[in-house]
RNA sequence: GGCCCUAUCGUCUAACGGUUAGGACACAUGCUUUUCAAGCAUGGAACCCGGGUUCGAUUCCCGGUAGGGUCACCA
């Protein structure tokens, strides 16, 4: 028999992480066994789902690299459902209950209520073990707001059953739902599917991820810079370890690993640090020219909204110096925001008093910038395009006098700023004759005090 | 509160009765060509508690505690 599996997330809201881990798990495990998938957009809560949502959801896990196989909405289906509603209560396995309404109260509803067999349930769950559960308590609970209108307890069991879904892979707030399902299922005369219930992850403190502890909405990282195969590895191994113990999968290679046997029992905290550290893997593996073409598109937006001259050229040589500094793209606006950046593309504003290192005196540091200059201008303009060139050049009077009392002056003059990359890489970057400028700039400076 | 599920470093986890309890993230310290970033090295850091079972329990069983889920005419 060929597998069959659904996600069936309800579309009243945008996508979340939760959502996203329901479906990663259920794509993971159909696969890996070559089976179908089926997304059902569950819209039976007719007051909150939405279009826009449903388009969320599936737009964000395209984004994240997934498909599926065949889609429903649970509202076009209703024709099955009211019929298989019929049919039990014909039968009478369930009978209409004319009460007061809960949703308007004071005004009396035909109300479908299942007859409960009052019995113990017990079902296998691939993850859990055998669970069960008395059944009593749930009374003759209700199973259709009216004829045509059933509840998502009811048309989940029938969609499932029409469907042929041998695997219900969902997380556990749906542990307690099961015992219910089943005894519509029994009642309806549908094969028991496989049950796999995995744990809800958390947040930070511990408790439910909701809105308040954080960003769940998936496009919020996807706006924030997150790559999409990071997130979607870093979503896949929150709550499963592949056995080969590798943490940085390909989506291949965690479809090759994926059993749900190795899914784990206990709820794990969403780590925001953690899922940066995946970012980053992610990033550093970019090719080049795609990393550039993002870095410099930020790049140049964000300079512009501050009204500083994009450079396309030396945008592009900052690539691998930015690629070192960033997890996430976010942290590329972040700086050049801070203004971090903003002397490779304009002049420093260096101030005297912290042109000289420390204690060293001024006529020290004028003589040490001066002495730099002379050194640098001495350099070939061939050989200025090497970095290394340019320390070698500085490297030995530099040991002599004293490193920090020359190379800090040097880089502060040229950068105006307390941290940046070394002053090789600056010099280079920046061209040798706006270097040479910055010192002359920087020595004006310092001699006017 | 009833019912259900879960329980290893701060966090994510490995271990499937016998290990110096391993790894990753984060953190601390050091190193490398001033600062920053990266990189490298080193380090601190855990078996929830109490009973059993056993020659021996982190591992199996029971109880407690804690956390989570669920108790809708939401999904």
């Amino acid at each position: 028999m060929s597998i069959r599996v659904r996600f069936p997330p309800s579309p009243t809201g945008f996508c979340h992480v939760g959502t996203a881990r329901m479906a990663v798990l259920n794509y993971l495990y159909a696969k890996k066994h070559g089976g179908v998938i089926i997304f059902r957009s569950e819209d039976t809560d007719k007051e909150r789902s939405k279009l826009e949502y449903e388009e969320d959801i599936k737009e964000q896990l395209q984004w994240l690299g997934l498909s599926w196989d065949e889609f429903y909405r649970t509202t076009e289906l209703v024709g099955t459902h009211t019929k298989a509603l019929q049919k039990i209560i014909d039968e009478d396995k369930a009978y209409i209950s004319e009460e007061e309404s809960k949703k308007e109260p004071g005004k009396m509803a035909k109300v479908v209520r299942l007859r409960n067999p009052n019995k113990v349930v017990t079902f296998t769950d691939v993850i859990r073990g055998e669970i069960s559960f008395d059944t009593t308590e749930l009374k003759d609970f209700v199973i259709a707001r009216a004829i045509d209108d059933p509840l998502y307890q009811f048309a989940v069991v029938v969609d499932d059953g029409d469907m042929g879904i041998t695997h219900v892979i969902r997380g556990e707030d749906h542990i307690s739902n099961t015992p219910r399902q089943i005894l519509i299922q029994e009642a309806l005369g549908y094969p028991r599917p496989v049950y796999a219930h995995y744990p809800l992850h958390l947040g930070a403190d511990r408790s439910k991820l909701s809105k308040r502890t954080g960003d769940v909405a998936v496009r919020s990282y996807r706006e924030k810079g997150y790559l999409a195969p990071a997130l979607l590895n870093y979503i896949a191994t929150l709550g499963w370890t592949a056995p080969s113990g590798k943490e940085v999968l390909s989506l291949e290679e965690m479809i090759g690993e994926f059993e749900l046997e190795d899914i784990h029992k206990s709820g794990a905290v969403f780590d925001t640090e953690k899922l940066n550290w995946y970012n980053r893997q992610y990033l550093q593996a970019l090719p080049m020219d795609e990393f550039t073409k993002e870095s410099n598109a930020i790049l140049k937006a964000s300079l512009e909204t501050r009204a500083i001259a994009w450079n396309e050229a030396m945008g592009t040589s900052l690539a691998s110096l930015i690629r070192e500094r960033i997890s996430v793209w976010e942290d590329l606006r972040t700086l050049i925001g801070d203004g971090e950046l903003d002397f490779f593309f304009m002049e420093p504003k260096p101030e005297s008093s912290r042109i000289p290192q420390g204690k060293v005196s001024v006529a020290d540091t004028m003589r040490h910038l001066m002495s730099v200059k002379q050194l640098l201008s001495d350099i070939p303009e061939r050989e200025y395009a090497d970095p290394e060139r340019i320390k070698a050049a500085v490297w030995e009077y530099a040991g002599t006098e004293g490193r920090g009392a020359v190379l800090w002056p040097l880089r502060y003059s040229l950068t105006g700023l307390e941290r940046s990359p070394d002053p090789f890489e600056v010099a280079h970057l920046i061209g040798k004759e706006a270097a040479l400028r910055r010192i002359d700039a920087a020595l004006a400076l310092i001699s006017n005090v």
